[in-house]
DNA sequence: ACAATAAATGCAACTGTGTTGCGGTAAGTA
DNA sequence: TACTTACCGCAACACAGTTGCATTTATTGT
């Protein structure tokens, strides 16, 4: 779970620097496992942990596969780490984000995937998103 | 096309009043037919129109069924007019929306319904939001 | 048509997220 | 070990989102 070599071959992939603050960053994405917004991180991370280093780490992570953008209808932004075959490239997020109404968690639902769309004539399909809303596993089970 | 009396009629069957204000963020949204931020509207509107009068009126208008919220992955929260049987209790937005990569506007396709989607175990399905990317009718004609 | 009243507006103030520039620091490389 | 360049940390700023409160205005009943 979330070794430094794991962190290691993550980064050198992508073609990054291991520092110790990307590798903390990496830590937390691996140890929860739901969509996280730039604030729900700077809860678990130190505290002088700097904003604007974290902030340029989400987006050069996202830029290099490790990480893609959850929608989101609540206005901020939220990361998730990639599945395995994401490339600087080619993103490979073909899957859906399931939100809790209950736990308010966004979790990447990896082995669902998106059904084809059938688009009317002159539109031209690059890429689909989707976002389920509902009652998570964990809370339906807890009741 | 937007006229008043059909603007009198969509805010009374909301339950809210009829207000120049609302008449004209009505108007804007029947006028240009894509998903909003309210800093797009702001463009549009005489430039002494409260922010915050219209922040209101954007969340007064999705909380009564008037206008529904686009995901969006900029950050930025869109908003567009509902379709037809949107109530307070019940929206139906169970249709895609489609964002161009080239002209970046956001619209509803209600022709597309979202299919089915089969959850694992132990999820409950509430709702489901689609965007889907690519290049809308308008500009790959345009080539 | 008018007064009462509750809703809606407009202003001020503030919080939080997103973003850029730049000097200092540290990771990778020879 | 020294060099080069990516990365970090600070400052400063732009702008979206949000709340409280005094004023104005649309509706309701007389």
């Amino acid at each position: 779970m979330g070794s430094t070599s794991d962190n290691k071959e993550i980064l050198q992939k992508a073609g990054l620097r291991l520092t110790r603050q990307r590798s903390e960053v990496l830590e937390v994405f691996t140890n929860k496992k739901t969509a996280l917004s730039q604030a729900d991180i700077e809860k678990v991370l130190p505290p002088q942990f700097d904003r604007i280093t974290l902030y340029r780490i989400l987006r050069s992570f996202e830029g290099s596969g490790i990480l893609h953008k959850v929608l989101d209808d609540s206005g901020t932004t939220r990361f998730a780490l990639c599945g395995h075959h994401c490339s600087e490239e080619e993103h490979q997020h073909e899957h859906v984000h399931f939100k809790c109404s209950a736990c308010e968690k966004i979790q990447c639902l990896e082995e669902v995937e998106i059904p084809q769309i059938r688009l009317p004539k002159g539109y031209v399909f690059t890429e689909a998103k989707l976002l389920v809303e509902g009652i998570c596993k964990n809370c339906s089970e807890s009741r």
